[in-house]
RNA sequence: GCCUGUGUAGCUCAGAGGUAGAGCACUUCCUUGGUAAGGAAGAGGUCCCGAGUUCAAGUCUCGGCACCGGCUCCA
């Protein structure tokens, strides 16, 4: 007999190679029926694994993530057997749980592609595999029989993959006549995939590397239930309507054209409105912390970028260089405005008495990204940073990292983001001739940036090789409708630039020093910041940043003067209200999407006419506040608004 | 840049080698006082661009552009 102990502390006496499962049905049938994967010794194991000794163990159902990825990962090895039976020539790479479903890459074989269209077929024939009930049983195999085995069927992705594997640690899970190299675990049979959907095929570089063959990917989902589909399905389409693009257009925030550029928004007059009200937000917070505004022109000297190192990292991918009738001078369209206040911060000798120096901009600036890569406004080629460089002394550094996360504490808690990521972004230390700078002042900048966190107890999440050239980040990351995680706020160290651009400040004891420099981006950028933000609010953006604050109706013609009349004293008073005067239309207009967005509602007609007032619903809230003085509803949306913008 | 897919009215989309379609929106008229009301009439198109095949191309072929979903990239 062996004992096993439960996550709630409590132990039970079994044979000795009793599984996972049939500990379950010792504990209900209906536990049985649920569970997915189990948690054996602290590993994520098969159900129908043996346990040979004392041992702590934890089921996993389809509410832990352990067991969604079990249930997914098992439904990619039965996209896989679909895929062999339809397509015998294909060869396997990968095939993970993800987030969200999980994927297949494989190589069709020659002259065959996987559409879109054939997906319906392939999800017909999971469907049929799944109901045969196939028991998914595990192997131990020797590295040599490993590549036999899989060198047979000419399998040369799982070859390479083996290849790179210690002999001892292979294991392959077979089901019906498709077998898989595999760690697991995987669920005790096919039979628990009750609804499949095949979502997207999509190229993919095999083990990511541009050089390599692009495989076929295939996205998928599935789920133990028809209703958790569905259910998924309708989430995904209430996901879309909150698509920034397409709200962005509907209220008509930005627009694109071919004519002006790829990747190049046009801001609207409503969708400025919303820009500007965000801008005089963040400089209202920055004249408190001590910033001072700069303007720096659109380009810059070539030689600029040599200095910065921009120029040799990036100037082959970037928009190429302005020549001018001078022979041999080039200007570039400037991708950063980092440089610009290096030669601020050099216009003058300084003292240790000006540090910190904080120079802040919304620097636009333009990249010349990949055609694939650009998305809405979240990726585009010309965007504004709301870019500031804090110079300081090396004993200032931590203090003002502080003071720039209390500033995103501030704008995040403002705008309700609540659920944002925050990642350490380091080098890669396997690749540190992508990198600027001497391996000194690289550990100074990470070792101030981990240590911040540390000390403000914050749950980073610290990932290798997503650094700046020049030095380590601090990133916000935010996710949008559909899960996409974007990064918003920055904060980076740099004692590079300042080295290259021989930055100098006298200190106390009248010598030289070096300051070190921290870039700062507390939206991002103003693109992908509204965009994110228009995703998380609908389109229904809080009372002070909505660029109508009020519709008024009058609910016939008669009553129209009258309204024009009110509408242009709330002007006066800082409201910004449309007025929908299709009298005869009443409840159409009102209908719109766009007019629902707009946070409040007036009604004009004869009563509000003999009291010289307007009646005022707050909309979606179903508030009816009631008939109120003209100066009185102002008041009340100064009121709210001051309550809202905090600061 | 690479791999699917898409491009038709302001919007959402159907259609298809021979006269360009629907719903919503828009204009006019009738009906209608308060968070998606009904009726009648009307206006609105370079079917993304270019070339080719054809008696005939919006439809087929090729090339380009833009957009969508991914991959790679992201100072």
């Amino acid at each position: 007999m062996i004992k096993i102990t439960f996550p709630d502390g409590s132990v039970r006496e079994y044979n000795k190679g009793v599984t996972a499962m049939q500990i379950a049905e010792n504990i209900s049938p209906a536990l049985a029926r649920e569970t997915l994967a189990a948690n054996i010794n602290g590993e994520t194991c098969d159900l129908l694994r043996p346990i040979e000794q004392n041992s702590t163990v934890q089921l996993y159902k389809w509410d832990d993530a352990e067991g969604k990825n079990t249930f997914w990962h098992s439904s990619a090895h039965l996209l896989a057997e679909a895929l062999k039976i339809l397509y015998p020539d294909v060869k396997f790479g990968i095939g993970p749980a993800i987030e969200i479903g999980f994927y297949y890459d494989v190589d069709p074989g020659k002259n065959v592609t996987i559409k879109d269209s054939d997906l319906i077929a392939i999800e017909k024939e999971m469907q049929k595999l799944a109901s045969n009930k196939s028991p998914i049983k595990r192997a131990n195999i020797s590295k040599k029989d490993a590549l036999d085995l899989f060198g047979k069927q000419n399998e040369t992705y799982k070859t390479e993959l083996i290849s790179e594997l210690s002999d001892g640690t292979i294991t392959i899970y077979t089901q019906g006549d498709f077998t898989d190299l595999c760690r697991g675990p995987h669920l005790p049979d096919t039979s628990y995939i009750k609804a499949i959907k095949l979502t997207a095929v999509a190229g993919a570089y095999w083990r990511g590397d541009i050089n390599r063959p692009q495989l076929t990917r295939i996205y998928g989902i599935t789920f133990p239930k028809k209703k958790l589909l569905d259910d998924y399905l309708s989430l995904l389409e209430e996901a879309k309507k909150r698509d920034h693009r397409k709200i962005g257009k509907e209220m008509e925030l930005f627009t694109f054209s071919q004519n002006v550029g790829q990747g190049l928004p046009l801001w609207l007059p409503k969708g400025t409105q919303l820009r500007l009200k965000l801008e005089e937000f963040l400089k209202k917070i920055q004249l408190q912390y001590d910033y001072q505004q700069v303007i720096t022109p659109h380009i810059g000297n070539k030689n600029l970028y040599v200095t910065s190192g921009h120029y040799a990292k990036y100037g082959k991918d970037s928009f190429r260089p302005i020549t001018t009738p001078e022979e041999g001078e080039e200007f570039l369209l400037k991708p950063m405005n980092c440089p610009h206040h290096c030669e601020i911060y050099k216009a003058f000798p300084r003292s240790y008495k000006e540090l910190p120096l904080r120079l802040a901009e919304f620097g636009t600036v333009y990249r010349y990204e990949q055609s694939g890569e650009l998305h809405g406004l979240t990726r585009v080629r010309g965007f504004t940073q709301d870019d500031a460089h804090i110079f300081c002394t090396q004993e200032q550094v931590k203090d003002e990292f502080i003071k720039v996360m209390d500033i995103i504490n501030i704008i995040f808690k403002s705008l309700n983001f609540n659920e944002f990521e925050v990642q350490i972004s380091l080098r890669d230390p396997e690749n540190k001739e992508k990198y600027i700078g001497s391996e000194e002042n690289w550990n100074a900048a990470e070792k101030a940036i981990i240590e911040v966190c540390e000390e403000k107890n914050i749950k980073a999440k610290t990932v290798l090789g997503e650094a700046a050239f020049y030095g380590p980040k601090l990133d916000f990351m935010v996710k949008d409708a559909l899960g996409r995680r974007w990064q918003l706020g920055t904060i980076q160290v740099d004692y590079n630039l300042p080295e290259r651009f021989e930055l100098e400040y006298v200190g106390a004891d009248n010598r030289k020093h070096r300051p070190v420099m921290i870039h700062r981006a507390p939206f991002g950028s103003m693109e992908r910041f509204v965009a994110v933000l228009i995703e998380h609010t609908a389109g229904k953006f809080p009372l002070w940043l909505a660029p109508d604050q009020a519709v008024m109706i009058p609910v016939s013609e008669k009553f129209n003067d009258y309204a024009y009349k009110i509408a242009k004293e709330l002007k006066q008073q800082d409201v910004r209200v449309v007025i929908d005067d299709r009298n005869e239309k009443i409840g159409r207009k009102i209908r719109d999407n766009e007019l629902k967005k707009i946070p409040y509602l007036l009604i004009v007609g004869e009563k509000e006419i003999e009291t010289n007032q307007v009646a005022v619903r707050e909309q979606g809230k179903g508030g009816d506040k009631g008939s109120m003085k003209i100066a009185d509803f102002a008041e009340l949306l100064k009121k709210e608004v001051k309550k809202q913008s905090i600061s």
